[in-house]
RNA sequence: CGCGGAGUAGAGCAGUCCGGUAGCUCGUCGGGCUCAUAACCCGAAGGUCGUUGGUUCAAAUCCAGCCUCCGCAA
């Protein structure tokens, strides 16, 4: 089948991947090449990276929806049009235009997690399953007719980046299968039960701020949820404090949530809701991240202090 | 030219302002104490101080360039 592949960051590679191996690319979309870090160096997006490694020509409209880049699309003829967390809202013009559709391979289990986040707040939510969904794409966001699923467990040390890569894998295996499907007209649409919905919005800096009000689980979801980028932190001596890995602790300590309770060999004791938290890994300003006894041997960390 | 921090022993840091014997905490190795230990005591090994050049009787320290890493901002 002759596919455009519309997709941005590194979730979205695998399924190119795939795609790749086992139908004719035309044209790959991505976002535009972004600066980034310190000096003001351009980056490709990953997708971009693996576009070229295949000898993909590479389109990256500021606006997918400009009259101009309409035309380009249009004018490869593509039978399908796959996308994978690619950025941007595609107009109706462009979802009409391929014979079989656009599809898209979405980071959770439909109708749960609709948007931009859907891994980072399934593990940040604590469920204990998530998955792929791939489907029709239209107007609203992540709504339209699912075509196929594919479960995956999270496992209590899963972050973000360890989710992120199983999902991939997933997604890419699915999408090829599901391709199969609607070639063979064996394809059926699911409607998304609208009421059981739920919204993954866009992950900001300020989504990261540890509440120490809240249980260590609470936290720990969080601390895995958004590592390691761009990761859970709170506010040591006035300064941020990273956080990226932690451990329940059942002990109940008299005092404020988010004051360090106890140091211990392997890091300090926060008090938070009913139980407590043992921060084992971290990152001070303009430091690496280490683990929290290595940090303790060269800063001295005060009982009582409070975190915020 | 976006702003800023940092490279010193295996790890994390101090020392740099004010040049003059390389330090701390931990780890490692050896020994001791102990019923025992991740605890405690004694001892040892381990560093061309990121790199190149300059200034100086003398540079981790002052000056210039380069490399690498990190935080913020995007």
């Amino acid at each position: 089948m002759k596919a455009i592949f519309m997709g941005t960051p590194d979730f979205a590679v695998k399924s190119l991947e795939k795609l790749a191996e086992n139908h004719e690319v035309l044209c790959v979309i991505c976002q535009p090449d972004r600066p980034k870090g310190r000096g003001k160096k351009m980056v490709f997006p990953p997708v971009k990276e693996k576009a070229v490694e295949l000898n993909i020509p590479v389109m990256q409209p500021e606006k997918i929806n400009e009259k101009e880049v309409i035309e380009s699309i249009k004018s490869y003829g593509a039978d399908i049009i796959v996308v994978a967390a690619y950025g941007q809202i595609l107009s109706e013009e462009i979802l009409n235009m391929p014979k079989y559709g656009c599809i898209n391979v979405h980071g959770s289990l439909l109708p749960k997690l609709r948007g931009a986040a859907p891994i980072q707040y399934s593990i940040i939510n604590g469920d204990e399953k998530t998955g792929i969904t791939i489907m029709y794409m239209e107007k609203g966001l992540d709504s339209g007719d699912m075509i196929s699923k594919a479960e995956c467990e999270i496992s209590k040390d899963d972050t973000y980046d360890t989710l992120t890569e199983k999902l991939a894998e997933i997604g890419a295996e699915l999408l090829i299968s599901t391709i199969k499907d609607i070639e063979n007209g064996t394809a059926v649409r699911t409607p998304q039960n609208q009421d059981e919905s739920t919204y993954a919005h866009m992950i900001s800096r300020e989504t990261g701020h540890i509440d120490w009000s809240k249980t260590p689980e609470e936290i720990d979801c969080l601390v895995r949820g958004l590592s390691p980028q761009p990761a859970a932190y709170t506010i040591y001596n006035d300064e941020v404090l990273k956080i990226f890995k932690v451990e329940v602790m059942d002990k109940e300590y008299a005092g404020n949530f988010g004051e360090i309770v106890e140091i211990t060999k392997k890091g300090f004791v926060v008090k938070c809701k009913e139980k407590s938290l043992l921060v084992r890994t971290l990152q001070a300003k303009g430091g690496k991240v280490m683990d929290t006894d290595a940090y303790m041997r060269g800063h001295k960390i005060e009982l009582g202090t409070i975190l915020k």
